[in-house]
DNA sequence: AAATAAATCCAAATCATTTTCAACTAAGTC
DNA sequence: GACTTAGTTGAAAATGATTTGGATTTATTT
């Protein structure tokens, strides 16, 4: 229970309620890649009295602070996921919604091969790659349990 | 000169004077990777009277005809690029917005066999690299120049 | 518990982009 | 070359995501 006031302490953020409720919904298995609307709308199902501005800038102080990360998938929309251990890419599909993490240490390998090349330090990079479950079945189903 | 028409023609667009002013400024060396804001300066510049809602409108058409792609670089406005024959992957400077076009074949390769392991059929991908030049001079030469 | 610095709320502002709609124009047809 | 019509434009208003301002509340420090 006080795991996120420590995560929280460590950031340098007080401790509050707004905050809290935001990082364990964050940290909920089916909440990876969420929107800050989708928080925002969790949150009202709690019933708990709090502003879409709020969500945003905790969203933004938690980004800053490392504690997530910010996402910029096709469709407008921004979408936060807890900053894992390990750096990782995302394969998106668009019929369903469903986000795939995926690693693959020779994409990594050849990335900074050609940032070296071209006389650039790398800071971060992003690799999205979006498509079609051909398992038509697995992505309907998905799509109405999450989305 | 008649080269924009002919392009315009094969998209099934009727020949206006800002679709083709569009693509001549989007055809211009300085100009790959560029917003519609700034298609739109040129325009003023130009003393064109154009409205920055038609430079959209026809920025969006020119990417439904192929003429153009669509980039999501870091930032939120949307970036152009004339569609070129070979695809690509992006390289850019945080610092002074320079873009390096690249392609790597094995990323490419990677890619395909990650989306088939998940049983996705990809549609497209996004890979951008962000960083910073560590040729300063150049970095500040380029940011005075284009930007 | 008081003092202070930070965080929240809500509304208004902003930013990129899209839509609406009346006025205009390119391009085939007579 | 005028006629028709569907496609196009410009200006303003609408939109959607996100940010900001300012008065109020709250967490931490003392």
């Amino acid at each position: 229970m006080a795991e996120q006031n420590e995560e929280l302490k460590r950031a340098g953020l007080k401790i509050t309620l707004p905050r809290i409720k935001i990082l364990s919904i964050l940290q909920l298995p089916g909440n990876q890649h969420i929107s800050a609307e989708d928080v925002y709308k969790i949150l009202l199902e709690q019933k708990e009295e709090i502003g879409l501005a709020t969500v945003y800038r905790v969203l933004n102080q938690f980004d800053d602070a490392g504690i997530v990360t910010r996402h910029h998938f096709e469709g407008g929309k921004s979408v936060f996921e807890l900053a894992h251990k390990k750096h990782h890419d995302h394969l998106v599909c668009l019929k369903c919604g469903k986000v795939v993490e995926f690693e693959d240490d020779v994409i990594e390998q050849r990335q900074i091969d050609v940032a070296n090349r071209h006389k650039i330090k790398l800071t971060n990079h992003s690799l999205y790659l979006y498509g079609e479950c051909e398992d038509t079945e697995a992505c309907e189903s998905y799509r109405k349990s999450s989305h």
